[in-house]
DNA sequence: TGAATCGATGTTTTT
DNA sequence: CATCGATTCA
């Protein structure tokens, strides 16, 4: 193996020759991060470290496989048994080995949100409490923050008591029975993986020091996105080597409101005094048009670290912003502009389509259907979350742990078989008094507690649960999921009713089976018990296939990492005000500063997808829950500097003509932030006498110059002086 | 027991 | 508007 570095500019090389000791890269968007990783993991190897000493660790296994590969490509195959994985999974896999010495239950499972959500909703009944008021996905959010910042049940309620918080109180207690729960369940959600190994190897030392001698290196991508409990593991992990390499980018932290803590990639450098700090700025992905306008955009945040993109690539494509009517309106010009563009030479494949909310893609849908487009929607309807396909892992889990009464209560009764609500809630009540899960129960209770038809109804559920665990080691998992779908008869019943939905439930199972095989040949954990704890953590985009010629579909959190030729962001809209909020920035997040520069840095993430062509659009009205409402464009298309768009109608013809021209205003006046005028604020609703009413966007300069940008209802905007424009404040 | 109907409720974003 | 849950009726 030789590796040469002849591809990578200075900063690269600087990045991927600096072995030893600490290491932070600030890597920009298509700033070639990937490659850096790749090439530095290769030439660690060619300097001698082991394979098998060395840890990457990303979000998603669509990352990881696309690094194993490329580090595979490059070193060659003694690159495989370098250790790539997520964070979930490579918990997963630590605990796994460890369960002897944690005292965990190997047979343990991994719960998704559902199930978490279910577990919790038991919870809330058992201790009497209202749901309304504790609403269980909402339990279940602040019990999986707790868990990103290690906090336990207790500590939350030491934390919660010394607040005086009541409400957070009860929150803790939900939380301590819902561990005991999944202690019962022998099963571990996503947060409890993350959790427990850190907790576990914080109680046992030696196999701490076990781990940290055989990863002596460590990298970890996309660090801005860690949470507190991911941040304390790679910290622990690489205390005794020091040799640990973080690439990421604070502009493109998203996901904090998943517990990310961005001030982990700010202060990388106070926890290592001594490290080497490599930015890499120089962009290879996009043209210089895209990222002036995606700078204006993020740099009105504040407390970033200084870097700014830039690139030598031509100066080609173009920027179009559209004002559309409604939805439906923006759909039909995104697919327009879609099949124009595509007579420049682009495939579908060559354009991708991202929304805010899922909830979007449908009037998008829609849209490419009726023009025959092949679209592929990453993310809404999760493949794994498909009733059917649920079903039939519960049975699976069932046959792995039949003391999961989640899925015990989820399958019990589906197919069909005649067991109702009363029966149910005798054997429950029956399980709690003696203390076991319903399986157990279900042996011992007779027809004094429950009625005839039922106990017989359930008892032949249980046969086919008990015949498959006897079976269990005998059979290949894609034989078991046979069994069970023979011995239930599911795809028979759904045969029989004439709902159109059902053949394609039928299908999803068939592509179910084939996906267990897959799983089959490639996983080294043929178990059933490995496929089950595999697939809890594998998520829609890590299946995306970009080999198709189909245009993607997607919210803009899943585009992070990802690059297209044409990208579209949709839904640019400012809410009129607080109370009914915009779409993006979303709801009440444009009145909360720190919210506000998330948004903002998922829009940078946004246009810096694109390679040649970004399209923004917005519309004036959206439906919203059956009623329309009024927005205003996005204040990031005035950041970026566009103050004159491609209107609704006249638009249309221009871009028939000369499809690629767009509007803009170069002289857009730099923004302001210092407030050093009240009355008038950024916010704020003012009543001018020609435009009617309208909010103030935008400010610069001040005193008698003071100017103002107000966006009026209809969707117009003026820049006035504020000294002239005679504005009357209203709110 | 289970299908049907009514009403409340909700949309960020997801490993 | 669409989905989920609870309530009602066959």
């Amino acid at each position: 193996m030789n590796i040469s570095l002849e591809n990578l500019n200075n900063s690269q090389k600087e990045a991927v020759l600096h072995t030893q000791g600490p290491l932070i890269i600030f890597a920009g968007a298509g700033t070639g991060k990937t490659r850096v990783i790749t090439y530095r993991i290769a030439y660690l190897l060619e300097q001698g470290v082991k394979p098998y000493n060395i840890l990457a660790v990303t979000f998603t296994n669509k990352a990881a496989n696309e690094m194993r590969k490329r580090v595979n490509d490059l070193a060659g195959n003694i690159a495989q048994e370098v250790k790539v994985s997520t964070f979930h999974s490579f918990c997963l896999y630590l605990l796994s080995c460890e369960t002897k010495n944690f005292g965990i239950d190997s047979n343990f499972l991994v719960y998704d949100m559902g199930e978490q959500v279910n577990v919790i909703k038991e919870c809330i009944k058992e201790l009497n409490l209202d749901d309304k008021k504790f609403k269980p996905t909402w339990v279940a959010n602040r019990i999986s923050r707790a868990k990103d910042d290690l906090d336990t049940p207790q500590d939350m309620n030491n934390d919660c008591q010394s607040k005086g918080d009541f409400y957070g109180k009860t929150i803790s207690a939900i939380y301590e029975l819902y561990q005991k729960k999944l202690k019962t369940y022998n099963a571990f959600d996503f947060g409890d993986l993350i959790m427990q190994t850190v907790l576990n190897l914080q109680e046992h030392p030696e196999i701490l020091s076990k781990y940290q001698d055989k990863f002596q290196y460590i990298l970890v991508d996309e660090y801005q996105d860690t949470n507190h409990a991911q941040y304390i593991l790679t910290k622990m992990l690489a205390q005794k080597y020091k040799n640990i390499c973080v690439v990421g980018d604070d502009d493109q932290s998203i996901y904090s409101w998943r517990g990310a803590d961005i001030t982990n990639i700010l202060d990388f450098e106070k926890d290592y005094p001594d490290c080497k700090t490599v930015k890499l700025e120089e962009n290879y992905r996009s043209t210089p048009k895209i990222l002036e306008r995606a700078w204006n955009v993020i740099k009105n945040n504040t407390g970033r670290v200084p870097k700014q993109l830039w690139t030598n690539n031509e100066d080609k494509g173009n920027i179009n912003v559209f004002q559309n009517f409604d939805e439906n309106d923006e759909a039909t010009r995104v697919v327009d502009m879609i099949l124009i563009n595509r007579q420049n030479g682009y495939k579908f494949s060559d354009f991708a389509i991202f929304y805010r909310t899922n909830a979007q893609s449908r009037v998008l849908e829609d849209a490419l259907r009726r023009q025959g487009i092949a679209y592929n929607i990453v993310g809404t309807l999760k493949f794994y979350e498909r009733a059917e396909i649920k079903d039939i892992m519960a049975y699976l889990k069932l046959i792995h742990n039949p003391n999961d009464n989640v899925s015990f209560r989820r399958v019990v009764n589906v197919p069909k078989r005649g067991i109702g609500k009363s029966s149910m809630e005798k054997l429950e009540y029956f399980a709690t008094s003696k203390g076991l899960s319903l399986y157990e129960t279900l042996k011992f209770v007779g027809t004094d507690i429950i009625p005839r038809t039922s106990l017989v109804a359930m008892n032949s559920f249980r046969m086919i649960i008990e015949k498959n665990v006897m079976t269990i080691f005998n059979k290949t998992v894609k034989e078991i999921v046979e069994t069970v779908i023979e011995d239930t008869g599911y795809i028979r019943e759904l045969e029989l009713s004439d709902n159109p939905e059902n053949k394609n439930r039928i299908e999803n199972i068939k592509e179910f089976v084939s996906a267990v095989e897959e799983f089959q040949r490639i996983s080294p954990d043929k178990t059933l018990s490995g496929y089950l704890s595999q697939i809890a953590l594998v998520t829609d985009i890590d299946s995306w296939q970009d080999s198709e010629d189909k245009v993607t579909l997607m919210t803009l959190h899943l585009a992070k990492g990802l690059e297209f030729k044409n990208v579209f962001i949709t839904g640019l809209e400012e809410g009129r005000n607080e109370e009914e909020g915009g779409l993006f920035p979303i709801g009440k997040s444009a009145y909360n500063e720190q919210e506000l520069e998330e948004e903002r840095r998922l829009m940078y993430v946004g246009m810096t997808r694109a390679k040649e062509n970004l399209y923004m659009t917005w519309a004036t009205s959206r439906t919203v829950f059956g009623k329309p409402h009024f927005n205003m464009p996005s204040r990031f298309l005035l950041e970026a500097g566009f103050t004159e768009q491609l209107s609704n109608r006249s638009a249309r013809n221009v871009v028939n003509n000369t499809p690629f021209r767009y509007k803009e205003d170069v002289s857009y006046a730099p923004i302001d932030k210092v407030d050093d005028n009240d009355t008038y604020k950024i916010g704020t609703i003012v009543y001018h006498q020609v435009f009617g009413n309208g909010k103030i966007i935008e400010k610069s300069g001040s005193g008698d110059n003071l100017k103002l940008i107000v966006l009026f209802s209809g969707g117009q905007w003026k820049k006035l002086l504020a000294k002239f424009a005679n504005l009357t404040i209203i709110k």
